[in-house]
DNA sequence: ATAGAAAGTCAAGTATATATTACATAAAGA
DNA sequence: TCTTTATGTAATATATACTTGACTTTCTAT
């Protein structure tokens, strides 16, 4: 899997720490690592979180094109 | 969870059957349909090779509104 | 009316998303 | 320097996504 930069500068955009987005979600802070390092694969409910803490969508922070 | 009905009416837009819908993102059937029933919370990976499937977006296929 | 295909469901197993604890490193400030 | 904060990473444990196999129900066609 390949590094999820969306995420990551989206986080920056609202300078959030990956601990601070993990709280406003509830999951750990080794998951938003985790993530944004490409290490998994996280579940549509804790992607759309994702997206409503940092204000974008789905299609912008998690489609990619690249995949087979 | 609620029920997924988007997945359902785009798979019934292309004439497909969970079973056809299944073996071209390369799931079982009874995915497919635990996915459409609401019975569980895909994974984004697979949410993103339906997507393709179904020809449709994450947004489209996969946004909900009224979740907490 | 009957058969066959599609859909819905359940139980038991496997794979993996996520938690917890811990440690290492880099950057920034005092 | 020393300390603190943010990040990256690893090991072990647990919850749950997903599989397999089987059964029932519903729909469509003959």
């Amino acid at each position: 899997m390949s590094k999820n930069l969306s995420v990551k500068s989206a986080r920056a955009a609202r300078d959030m720490t990956q601990k601070q987005l993990a709280d406003a979600v509830g999951v750990s802070r080794q998951t938003i690592n985790a993530i944004e390092q490409g290490e998994y694969n996280p579940t549509i409910r804790l992607c759309r979180a994702i997206c409503r803490a940092l204000g974008k969508t789905l299609d912008e922070l998690f489609w990619e094109d690249d995949e087979q």
